[in-house]
DNA sequence: GTCTATAAATGGATAGAC
DNA sequence: GTCTATCCATTTATAGAC
């Protein structure tokens, strides 16, 4: 039970997308019929209210979403390019249309239904936070770096590297972020953090 | 014309409380009419439809709340104190819960109503960065900082004191930042960003 | 300029046949 | 389990009296 091409499923999959395009009141419930075929009484019997297959769509979306947040173990030699490699790792995650879709979803609705905001928060940002915190207690550790509070450098560090770029996006503002800009971002980002606490070397 | 209290005035005060509190389809033209008293013309005779009224309303927001913004001057003598007051400067102005609530407004329409983005963010992130990037520039030409380029180092100055702070709260993500860990985080980045470009001594 | 009344459409949700 | 048909409240917007 449960399968993926599940008659539950695709009336997910169709309110998931009608949803990120309009927002929660944006959608009616027969917008959703028109997507999926069927008919009315077949919605709810598969969810109890329009809130319910809300929650559940967003919530689908975040597990899709931040999946590829933890498979992920740099392969670089050196600090530099290991902390760079996770910036592009995260920038390729959170900048995607589609994140920045449902990131939208979840803030516009956060006040209404805070577990959305909840689990968005811990599923996504915190785990990509705690990965880049344990690599960096690593560093540390391994007496590369000096730093007090791994997971306060690592949000502070993620921040500096994306924080701008995804917040524009966020608001829709242009210009859009390009490639080339994610690129200086994160390096400029790590070149600080790394002049700034890194052992046995000078700043300057 | 256009006083304060004009009646065009109260009725975009009265409909910005509640898209703040409902969102845009959250309220309907009656919802401003129960509040601001009067008749469902008047309404309809200074604003063409109610997404006139929306933008009408978020714009004045936008105004209001960026104002702050512009007027700061640091009185600090060293570069970490006059820093560390640019960090609770913005965290007393972006981290506000009214502040948050027009955010949210913005993010949530930003797919529909682009120009209210551009607007937030050319009003408000914007002109912040551009005053913090002024006064780097301005410690660059005194020699008490080496940077290449003052703006992204005051973009990421900015978001490295506040951004994760500002996400949690735009997401409604417990627990709430405390104004001890608005201290923790301003004085943590300030010091990363100093200690990394500090002109003249070492980093360690 | 401001009011009352209402038009015309759409919303969420359910009853009951099959 | 799935469909058709429909109820009832609410929505945006306007017409027309005062």
């Amino acid at each position: 039970m449960n399968t993926p091409n599940d008659r539950r499923t695709r009336i997910l999959r169709a309110a998931a997308e009608l949803f990120l395009a309009e927002g929660y009141a944006g959608v009616s419930m027969d917008d959703v019929l028109a997507k999926v075929g069927g008919s009315k009484s077949t919605l709810y019997r598969y969810f109890d209210d329009k809130l319910d297959m809300f929650t559940s769509a967003v919530e689908m979306l975040i597990d899709e979403r931040n999946r590829p947040v933890l498979d992920f173990q740099p392969r670089g030699a050196d600090p530099e390019a290991t902390l760079t490699e996770f910036g592009h790792h995260f920038a390729a995650i959170v900048l995607d249309p589609g994140a920045i879709a449902v990131h939208r979803l979840v803030v516009a609705e956060a006040g209404r239904v805070p577990e959305l905001g909840q689990a968005f928060f811990e599923h996504g940002p915190k785990r990509g936070i705690e990965a880049l915190g344990g690599h960096l207690a690593h560093l540390r550790d391994a007496s590369v770096i000096e730093i007090e509070d791994p997971l306060l450098a690592a949000s502070q560090l993620y921040q500096a590297m994306l924080g701008s770029l995804q917040m524009r996006l966020l608001v829709n503002a242009k210009p859009k972020p390009t490639a080339a800009e994610i690129e200086t971002a994160v390096a400029a980002a790590v070149r600080t953090f790394l002049s700034s606490c890194r052992s046995g070397t000078d700043a300057r």
